[in-house]
DNA sequence: TGATATTACAGACAAATGTCTGTTTTATGG
DNA sequence: CCATAAAACAGACATTTGTCTGTAATATCA
């Protein structure tokens, strides 16, 4: 390869892991050596563990596709989250068609149990939450007063606000046209499947 | 290792692989041997092999680290965005501290340019667009009557949709306590940024 | 209990990959 | 132009890793 000025093949080589990296698999020394043309492993390596002294990626010792990108330390890392389908007797079973969709999302809730579905109705239309929007909830048995949560009332899944009235739950919709359900008055089975922690919308 | 029922290993073995590629690498065969206390590669590798017979997992042969979860060919792949700062004369400047801060999104905008920003105000409630909220923004010079854009308006940017009346544009809120801008009539720089394609709010 | 498919093991080779030492070429700033 | 640092090259070695052939042990079910 021709030789560049400082810096210059180093942004790129950069630019290219980024993105093989984003991409899924980390590159090896030779695959960076051979998409930049080098003709020798050791102009790639040197980039490679230029950026590493430098800060811009990571790297394990002597691991095959040993690069990653270190910002993800500070920045929470990537997570996959299933998008679940449709309820169905009374337990939210993953859409298990082929292939199970996920998304990606960054969240401060990395060790725990997410899933997003998508919202029906227009309950929480004060709340921001439109129809079609998706939410991505964190699994937990239990909700804080104020808390936006998705529960289960019979054998459908709905996403309101958590309340507590003189010790008894109380699940608000935010729009006046709907009222609020009082799970142990109606008798339906009641189970809480976590708490909203973001709302997406595409609007194309 | 013990002998176990046909099946029974193989799916820890999946999970155990599918876990290591959600969180950053494929393991390799070894590894996979070693995880589970093999003493001889080729038992983990025969699990491997028949998990991609069976569709479980893909694989790019010959290439170290080659295991995949086969949705991934099909959804978008995962774009970092720029999270921009402040609107300063005139221009959208990025944030460019270091890090520059990046988002991920999955859209199927994948070769246009795309920015983010934080929504300030609450002229856009009614679109379920509130205050705080992150708007990712496609850049492009002209906007269809509906969509929702944003736009510099003097040397602030901000979120309206976007209508035409009588051959003027109007830049309208959705909020009754706002007003429509006609960038014309009120003399001021007005330029259009782009138009929002997706709308995400944390609720922690 | 016996047939069968699955599971696990053994040992090995070739290719891929990380790493190293040393040299040559070139961009850059004074 | 010269000194210097960066960039690129050359060739090599050790380890990791993918792959293969063949064999032994065991769960399963009729």
């Amino acid at each position: 390869m021709a030789y560049t000025s400082p810096g210059e093949t180093r942004k790129k080589i950069y630019d290219f892991v980024r993105d093989r990296i984003l991409n899924g698999t980390s590159p090896t020394t030779r695959e960076v050596q051979r998409a930049f043309g080098f003709r020798a492993v050791q102009s790639a390596r040197q980039h490679l563990e230029k950026l590493v002294l430098e800060g811009k990626l990571a790297k394990v010792d002597g691991r095959s596709r040993g690069y990653r990108l270190p910002e993800f330390g500070k920045a929470s890392p990537p997570q996959l989250v299933p998008m679940l389908g449709r309820v169905q007797a009374g337990e939210l079973t993953e859409a298990m068609e082929n292939p199970p969709e996920y998304i990606m999302a960054q969240t401060r809730f990395e060790d725990d149990e997410l899933f997003a579905l998508t919202v029906e109705g227009e309950s929480m239309l004060h709340a921001g939450i439109l129809p079609g929007d998706m939410v991505i909830v964190r699994r937990q048995p239990t909700a804080s007063p104020g808390d936006i949560v998705v529960a289960l009332v019979g054998d459908e899944a709905t996403v309101k606000r958590y309340r507590e009235r003189a010790g008894r739950v109380e699940l608000h919709p935010e729009n006046d046209a709907f009222s609020p359900i009082v799970p142990r008055e109606d008798g339906a089975p009641f189970s809480l499947l976590g708490k909203v922690i973001e709302v997406r919308r595409s609007v194309d």
